[in-house]
DNA sequence: GGGACGTGTTGACACGTTTTAATTCAGTCG
DNA sequence: CGACTGAATTAAAACGTGTCAACACGTCCC
């Protein structure tokens, strides 16, 4: 059995290799009959249409690619699940690439796609250097920003972080808060930085002066990360509450404080971010801000196919979404 | 500027296109100052391979697929970093396709992975119809079946599932306990059930009888599937000690146990199953078994790769590895 | 009955790369 | 000095599909 290709399909149905194409791509322009005798033959024989054929002969392939920062985070799975939903209904495909922040993976997997000759490419940067991407750009690759707020000459989506911190600390001082805590990664963090910036937007409007909230540093923004700002807490007079960078700090500070005694939220209120799965299954079921990932996945991909589909009369945009606040136990 | 291929750098360095194309894949081959002259011009030009046109004269692509169940889940993530790892070694790429569980969905990805003519396909099948990977292994596609054992004429990677459930409650046993439940999701599922199984050949190596193991069955294997495992459990005599068939209904236990005023473990010891990232961050930090997921997706990798560089002296080898027990605070 | 028209179908070529056999050339040995 | 060797390079032939201009064949209208 030799590879069977587009020619002896068209050999057993009794037609030309372009009619077999025709049915493959534009099915409404042959006729009935026809159309049904090269199927069977195509069912009969097993035949597989050639991508690469396909994609080298039309300049590009039906796929998109999308690099994100760390496959393992749950905000990315959900902007995953996203942007397959819209590929998948418009008939393409999509080459999922993992940058591990690192500039330099990042720059190989951006090399990938181009020979791969993806229509487009969905990218939240390892940094503010975009020139990486120029190099697709250039070749008329179409380019969206996730969770990047961008300038102007390219598309962005992404989410209000300062609108986050500041529903976080205002929700705290609701609740009667006179002194806070930010547990936070590095401040390098455009989302670290920016959500402490609404906090202290919502500071302003209480009135309260930039003291009352005082910054926990920690170098790794998951639980150990946390049980380590608990224990820099501990140590001084503890805060009225806290509101900590992502959930994965929350819960461990969480943790730190019950094994010290201290009662969630009776002594300390204490506030998430990006309401991840297991937030609400937690000992205390923890507040956070959720950020609408589906809806960023599946909105950075509309506008990505748009512009794929229509370079020329396509105006950049650079949306931004609105996060929400989730009460739960831990602020109650 | 029109599409600069290896004509155009040919041109350039005053050399023939094969020349260009041994540069790019045999450098050896070709004379040191050639060579330099050749990669000046490809960087003075900007010129990327184009993959398809590479591919469609290979025959097949340097790439495999992995289609997994849930691309959420912190098992496959794991998984897909061994994968990745070794991949990216070999100068190879892959291909994430998510089936969902869904049978359907696995088909369209096959016929993707088919279509884009991959070497390989790791794959963890949506049920024991394998008949739909013939379509690929007829055309010589390699395949390995990720955490499905198999019989004979296929590679498969997978752990023990039945020595974990014995691992698991042989611990609780020897912790004292002589009363036990096993909460678990559906028993058709081959996970749960082969678990069930090792945990019954544990109590029989104590010499307990099998009524000393209560099943609790509930529809989801998430957090609330736990919670409401011990709202039945709270409504009968609480047993000695919990045996859960995933991490996440351990979490919904645990929490639904503290909030009625059980303590963990003095009064009920409790493990889980997965030893996903949380669970040592939760407010009691939880026993777990754990799998080498990311020596699966490794092993998994190499398997496949060696058999498509030697379909012919290639042996299909089933691999079982061993889980392991972490013991925490919820059973100690 | 002849020309215009529309629907289906065809054939040939192009897409960009890899590969194989052939060719060139400098150096070496008999 | 001619034949041979080996290394470096080349020319040409695929790979399988999509496209597009051309063509066949009825049908309709004047």
């Amino acid at each position: 059995m030799g590879t069977v290709g587009i020619r002896e399909v068209a050999q057993r149905a009794g037609v030309s290799p372009g009619t077999v194409s025709n049915v493959l791509n534009r099915p409404e322009r042959v006729a009935a009959a026809t159309r049904a005798r090269v199927e069977q033959a195509i069912r009969e024989l097993g035949f597989v249409r050639n991508g690469s054929a396909a994609t080298l002969r039309a300049g590009q392939s039906r796929a998109i690619g999308l690099v994100v920062l760390d496959v393992g985070n749950p905000f990315f799975v959900a902007v995953a699940r996203g942007v397959e939903d819209v590929v998948s209904d418009r008939d393409h495909a999509v080459i999922l690439c993992n940058s591990g922040e690192s500039p330099e993976r990042e720059g190989r997997n951006l090399r990938v796609l181009a020979e791969q000759r993806v229509r487009g490419v969905l990218i939240t940067p390892t940094d503010e250097d975009l020139s990486r991407l120029d190099l697709l750009r250039q070749r008329g690759v179409a380019v969206v920003l996730v969770d990047h707020p961008a300038t102007g000459d390219v598309c962005s989506v992404s989410v209000d972080d300062v609108a986050g911190g500041d529903l976080a600390v205002a929700h705290l001082l609701d609740r009667g808060a006179r002194r806070l805590a930010y547990v936070t990664g590095p401040l390098a963090i455009r989302q670290c930085a920016d959500r402490r910036k609404g906090a202290r937007r919502a500071l302003r409007t209480a009135g309260l002066p930039a003291r009352a909230l005082e910054d926990v540093v920690v170098p790794e923004m998951n639980a150990s990360g946390g049980a380590l700002a608990a224990e820099k807490l501990l140590a001084g007079d503890l805060p009225d509450a806290i509101f900590c960078a992502n959930d994965l700090l929350a819960l461990g500070v969480l943790r730190a404080l019950s094994q010290a005694g201290v009662r969630v939220p009776e002594d300390v209120a204490l506030i998430g971010y990006d309401d991840i799965e297991f937030s609400s299954a937690a000992a205390v079921p923890l507040s956070s801000i959720r950020q609408p990932t589906y809806q960023l996945g599946k909105i950075a991909t509309e506008l990505l196919l748009d512009e794929c589909d229509a370079p020329a009369g396509h105006a950049h945009q650079q949306i931004m979404f609105q996060p929400e606040l989730v009460i739960r136990e831990s602020s109650r």
